[in-house]
DNA sequence: TAGGCCATCTGGTCCT
DNA sequence: AGGACCAGATGGCCTA
């Protein structure tokens, strides 16, 4: 585990002292923080693991280096219009493969998503769902 | 050694 | 009331 801050601690505010509270409601407020920061380790964990796993299917150029999160969003963003762009472009001048252009344009759509996905849980399909919709619909290529 | 990136803690806000 | 989410603060690690 990463170090953490010298002057926090997971028994949450050190600073605060027992003083007026009772023994009983500094216990209880301890060992609220506790959880909370648990539960938000294991929350960023989570939003690690999804950086994790945008990083393996976004492009990394020429790059050693791992990508930060935000180079990721970023390369993740320039991807999506760029492949937008191309579908779109193919698929008005492109007449020989018209069929087979019409079905990758269909799959990318938004609603059609999950084609290229795989979900742990239909918590996350659902997460992952809203969340490319409303990114899709802001940053939409209008051709 | 400075700057970038990251993990963690923390308190506030919103939602169920 | 308690959980999820967020942003600010802080300190550690790494690289140029």
């Amino acid at each position: 585990m990463k170090s953490r801050r010298a002057s926090c601690t997971d028994s949450g505010s050190e600073s605060s002292e027992p003083d007026s509270k009772s023994p009983e409601k500094y216990e209880t407020a301890t060992r609220r923080r506790m959880a909370a920061n648990a539960r938000e380790r294991k929350r960023m964990q989570g939003l690690n693991t999804a950086f994790d796993r945008l990083r393996k299917v976004v492009p990394q150029w020429g790059q050693d280096k791992k990508l930060s999160k935000y180079e990721t969003l970023q390369m993740a963003l320039s991807y999506i219009m760029a492949l937008n762009r191309i579908l779109t472009d193919a698929r008005r001048h492109t007449a020989p493969h018209r069929q087979w252009l019409d079905l990758q344009f269909d799959c990318v759509q938004p609603e059609n998503y999950s084609c290229l996905m795989t979900y742990d849980s239909p918590a996350e399909q659902d997460y992952i769902h809203s969340s490319f919709s409303y990114q899709f619909d802001s940053h939409q290529v209008h051709a």
